[in-house]
DNA sequence: TATCATTGTGTCAATTAAACACATTAACTT
DNA sequence: AAGTTAATGTGTTTAATTGACACAATGATA
């Protein structure tokens, strides 16, 4: 969300913030990080104003950071939304007011401008916090996801979008999966971001063939059936297969 | 280029800008717009403040409008370049100053932010006017370029990381190539974005299996030797395989 | 009219992708 | 404790695509 904490703060830049679309694995399913508005209970991505000393990124991460808990979470910027009309009708304004802020007029009256960013986290180690404006921080399945305060929906459908088109070109697996993983999770990983099904022992077969995985010589027990073996990521070959894009469409 | 014009200007927000970095194709190779500052002679790319009323689109679109005369140029935003730094040694201050500018300490303290696009031009149309503070404006080719103002050079190499990165997603070909052009200077527009060659008779089977291309009765002549066809995208449904990207490494 | 360099078209082998079969095994049932 | 179940491990076979080349056709030039 664009954070209305610390309008009248001089260490902030208050009209340029970062909105992060943090994206986690669970239950073979990907989830979206969330906040509920305190007043209006409405849905909002989290994100924060930007220090005038800061980087993008480091405004990013101080943000992740209290929402998650984790440190040195992995970044991509993939746009900036700019619409001179996006702050008109902004909830999170009302909301602040509802709170009992008094921000003047000139504050009003400025323009938001929001740097979107999307992260990659290992579900199991995030430990979701809301901030002062929300009551409630959670994980959100794609499809649960139906309204966004102001155009957060559409931030996190150009995140989507980003994610889907660079699956070959950024470490989408390594950051999402916990250190050890199986085969099974990472296709369905790869089903989830795609939207389609793939063949179980090609896509074994293909991944394979790009020499960035590790099969350890543990299983995965537990689940009903046979047990799975469990694989890491070669980060080396992986860091460079990616340079060059890993080959080939799914 | 950070355009430092109207810093007391009201009517801009004055310390956002918009970078371009224009592609054009000509004579088989990749130029990009340069405009040459008038004082210190460095080279920069075409940018300018945003408006307080305006989009970024919109300032990048009305600037390329100033420097090559045309409308509906294609755009992609590529990144925000925001290191609290990047003012604190600017040329263009100094070209300003050179000038005979005098902006205030205030103005001199704030943070500059840019927005980086490029953009793609069919290079024929394309005429290259200098704004206020350069006395040229000029297509370089990529090889000729060694040094650019501030940490130009970084955004133009981000710029071509992205146009290869989405050469299979984006409707390159069809805005940097005039409307009819042959199938060598398709592929050598290829070559030169991919940085590498690539196999005459496969590269035509593969574009021509995308059936993104109407081939049309002309030959080009003029040339030596024997005189190759005329093709045009057909554009329904080359924006349809967009979509899904073309298909296949190259 | 011969030459030249480039274009149009096609072939073949090697590689990759798509579709599918069967044996193995951990947990659950009875 | 043995049988059942459903998922996993490991193939094979066939079709499609790619990569590497060969050769004829042709527009300008000499």
């Amino acid at each position: 969300m664009d954070q209305i904490s610390n309008f009248n703060d001089r260490q902030y830049l208050n009209h340029i913030s970062v909105d992060c679309v943090v994206f986690g694995f669970h239950d073979n399913q990907l989830k979206v990080l969330l906040l509920r508005m305190k007043f209006t209970k409405e849905w909002a991505l989290p994100g924060g104003f930007v220090k005038e000393d800061e980087s993008f990124e480091t405004a990013a991460t101080r943000v992740l950071k209290e929402r998650t808990g984790l440190d040195s979470i992995f970044l991509k910027q993939f746009k900036v939304f700019s619409d001179p009309q996006r702050s008109k009708t902004n909830p999170a304004v009302q909301d602040l007011i509802d709170s009992g802020a008094k921000p003047d007029q000139e504050w009003f009256d400025q323009r938001f401008i929001s740097v979107g960013y999307y992260a990659l986290v290992d579900f199991s180690k995030a430990d979701p916090q809301p901030d002062n404006f929300s009551d409630l921080c959670a994980w959100k399945s794609l499809n649960e996801i139906n309204t966004l305060i102001l155009d957060h929906l559409q931030i996190l459908n150009k995140a989507l979008e980003n994610l889907r088109m660079q699956l070959n070109y950024q470490p989408i697996g390594y950051n999402l999966l916990p250190e050890k993983f199986t085969m099974p999770e990472l296709q369905k990983l790869y089903e989830t971001i795609l939207g389609k099904e793939l063949d179980r022992r090609n896509f074994q077969r293909k991944m394979l063939s790009y020499n960035i995985l590790n099969r350890l010589e543990e299983r995965k027990t537990g689940g009903a059936h046979k047990a799975p073996f469990l694989y890491e990521f070669n980060l080396e070959n992986y860091q460079k297969a990616l340079q060059n894009g890993l080959y080939g469409g799914w």
